[in-house]
DNA sequence: TTTT
DNA sequence: TTTT
């Protein structure tokens, strides 16, 4: 096809620690609910109105799986760009199922942390220590070697430009 | 929640023409089933793979509505800027589905006609002539009136700055 | 020209204070000074390595203006979608000079507060009579609430969909 | 810093050629002049008014430069992702000067074809033909197909997920 | 179901 | 299930 662009971008906060699990070979799946949600004054009733949306996000890059990880928590607030992407499946019952989700993959998908304050990460936990993410567009944060920001590419990289 | 955002943004080909409904409110519901795809060679094989990813689209805006309704036809290619949506719905059987959607309501949505050549548009169809589209973000095309970009504001507005 | 798009999405933080003015007909104009950054280690010399780009945004959107002077301060994380323009001006000595902006009109642009802790801002200072942020996508706001996330629609709106 | 996101999305139509240059280290710096822009009708006077902002674009990328000296051309139209940086630079007068650029490197950087119809290119000029750029989103490649779109990635690479 |  |  001449060229075409399925991106999706994000901000929100993480309804529950991801699910990191290894294909056989290795491969990373990382599950992450993100909800995002608006606001809103209803004109006739005068009432606050608010609607959160659940996004299933998938993380097959093997980067991002490790930041997810180690750094994200129930609660995180991150920015994320992937693709969408459906997919079907067959119940217990029998029954075809689509789901539609967000990934990010080797190719595709960028995770910065807009907090490390999620549940457990960023209080006592330490980052950095010698560690040395950051590479890539890394926006690395805090006192320590914390990373806030990462992209598919090498991390411990060059210049960018 | 503090500040979220959810964003879609597509460049594909429709795949059918608009589907046009309209609620007994008057208010429009048009479904647009767009098409985006990747094409690689696998690695292993060294075979070329392709993969189509189809997207329903939903607008509820009425000048998005208007102008999907007139300009847009199997094959048109648009970008397009939406949100994530997920409903569930009961099918025939009384199974509990559900079916996510890229949404462009009242107050968020931009659609971009890249081209006018769609079947039946474009073609020997006049745009224009009288035809007055094009304001807000408005990208007009064409020797004659016929619009080519569109977001949810006002048709034939002010300059916008 | 067949449609185009013109978009800028940043994620950032206030390097000072918004610049508020208004011209004689009573237009806003606010001046943000929005940094980003990214820092990686260079693979040559293995040392860390950051670059922090500054960028400039104006705001000409009411509402949006409105809640840049109210709510953001220096220091303040926010998520900002405008669109590229470039303008001539010359300098006191007669030099022809250009500047690039970031701008979000009466049509185009979005802002989101990603945390109300600027200097000044949500510290002490009170948001709201008791309230409320009134976030998420939160078109939004109303007589006393702290919004959290704004785009230019009209404020105190009805359901986005 | 904490995690930041400077993303520029453009949808426009190159004002002339590509300009090719390359470091002395075989680095390749390839300018582009890309074209957006919008039209509306004043409310005021009824007339139809038309802005064009024209933006520096300027690729690092070895694998973009070589698409976008294969397949642009002067009136080819694109979908093109990179970020914003501002160089200073004195002129030959002495001055100082800053240029605004929308910039694709190493990491960070996607170019769409949305047509290959540039001057030169894709009408009597050949694509394919033993070249092995691919289409779609193509990180891709074949045998003989004009590509369509193209990232950063490595050509002919795996598959995408 | 599109497009190449 | 998050966040405010």
């Amino acid at each position: 096809m001449a060229g075409s662009v399925n991106k999706v971008i994000l901000v929100g906060n993480l309804g529950r620690d991801p699910e990191v699990r290894r294909m056989t070979s290795g491969e990373p799946i990382v599950n992450l609910s993100v909800a995002t949600s608006e606001s809103w004054r209803d004109k006739a009733s005068g009432e606050r109105k608010e609607k959160t949306e659940w996004h299933r996000v998938v993380i097959f890059n093997e980067n991002l799986a490790k930041v997810a990880e180690q750094y994200l928590r129930k609660g995180s607030k991150i920015y994320l760009e992937g693709q969408l992407a459906t997919r079907k499946w067959t119940d217990k019952d029998g029954q075809e199922k689509y789901s539609t989700e967000v990934v990010l993959n080797r190719f595709r998908g960028e995770l910065v942390l807009l907090d490390g304050r999620g549940e457990g990460a960023g209080g006592g936990q330490s980052f950095g220590g010698g560690s040395s993410y950051g590479g890539g567009q890394g926006r690395v944060s805090g006192g320590s070697d914390a990373p806030a920001s990462f992209d598919r590419g090498e991390l411990d990289d060059e210049i960018p430009f």
